[in-house]
DNA sequence: TCAACGATGTGATAACTCTCACAGAATCGT
DNA sequence: ACGATTCTGTGAGAGTTATCACATCGTTGA
């Protein structure tokens, strides 16, 4: 019994086209025009047999015998995942994270743009990010998110504070919410939640090391 | 046909195991000694039975009939992770990144340690991070961690310092490496690596969002 | 003391994801 | 022009992970 839409694309094959994206940058650079799965997978790590499968969920993008176009893949790659789009951005928390994240040159490689950005720290507020953005306080988020149309909010607050945020940034009709903080914030049904948790990371490398010592 | 270990953990395991924690320490705070799978699952939006399922690859840790004593409960886990040792480990690539990891009140808690920070660039040298911790030129990578016996190297420099800071630390003698630079580093078999890709996180979330709107 | 209750721990099953092996299609050399 | 070569696309199967259902066991109240 299926329940959502069409397809059913596992969730690390989306993962993996991510990665395909650098990669395949990376070889354009290095002035490689056409490639083969057996290269690519070399390239950024996966079997070539994944990574044809990978892409048989969304069409025929090579040529047999011959390989892929890396620039054309490169190009129908964003398509699926949607980065021609320009999704309108805010970063909510600019502590380190939320700077390092604004500094971002991904951001624009890939198809997000800040909107907007907020603190709730009265000495940040007012102060100029790069592209002419302006810090505004968090009592704004509802109104800013209504008004410039934001699609996608990334949380970089401290935990104590996601809710909250996230609850705001919902009022004002925000879509797609990216979350940092180490807590799992609640949503709406129809609200878009990724949460991130970088301390996972760690433990799991913890973890690895303590089972290799054994 | 095993070939590994003993156990065969589920990788997804050991990522929830980590948020176990995090709503532990926070039901704790809530003053609640004793809970049950149903309502950690509620707080960390897990089902029960995947809850259990994952603590019981580990040991039997709870209660019939009661539930789990959070305190103890979160103790194991700490356990099961390894985060009851003082890992040794050093940061490289003082930007924003690496400044929000030094930051993290995360470290202290989860047992890692940080011994030293390295950056390439000079106006950076020499200066004190934290803990009586000053950043120091990467050509001292190899001889630090050595000398400190630094087991965990984090990797927040630009994609294309990347492999070669990650050398440099493998030649020291480093045992795991936590990497979010947007690409996928080289190792030797014997070296625990994770690749933190942020970048996916968010084409992830443009993906999930383009496919709503279909 | 014993029965009723409640939540765990777990084998069985379902769902999902990856790997394999090869058929199909484009190119190249003769 | 055609066979040899090469690499893609994909069905089938293996392997992995999540869900379900219930037997099990500690607790509580009479």
């Amino acid at each position: 019994m299926m329940k959502t839409k069409e397809s059913k694309i596992p969730e690390a094959t989306i993962k993996r086209l991510s990665t395909y994206i650098n990669c395949l940058e990376r070889l354009q650079a290095e002035d490689n025009p056409v490639i083969s799965s057996e290269m690519l997978g070399e390239s950024c790590q996966v079997s070539p047999a994944q990574i044809r499968k990978d892409l048989s969920y969304f069409g025929e993008f090579g040529v047999r015998g011959v390989g892929y176009d890396t620039k054309k893949l490169e190009g129908e790659i964003r398509e699926i995942l949607g980065l021609n789009h320009k999704w309108p951005t805010t970063v909510v928390g600019v502590g380190k994270l939320g700077q390092a994240l604004l500094n971002f040159a991904f951001f624009r490689k890939h198809g997000f743009r800040i909107i907007a950005a907020f603190d709730s720290d009265e000495n940040k507020i007012g102060r100029e990010i790069a592209n002419g953005v302006t810090i505004l306080p968090t009592a704004e988020i509802e109104k800013t998110v209504k008004n410039e149309k934001i699609i996608i909010g990334i949380i970089t607050t401290p935990a104590d504070f996601a809710q909250e945020v996230t609850n705001k940034l919902v009022a004002g009709g925000i879509k797609g919410l990216l979350n940092f903080a180490p807590i799992k914030v609640k949503v709406p049904e129809n609200i878009t939640l990724r949460n991130v948790s970088i301390t996972s990371e760690l433990d799991n490398l913890a973890y690895l090391l303590t089972q290799k010592k054994r």
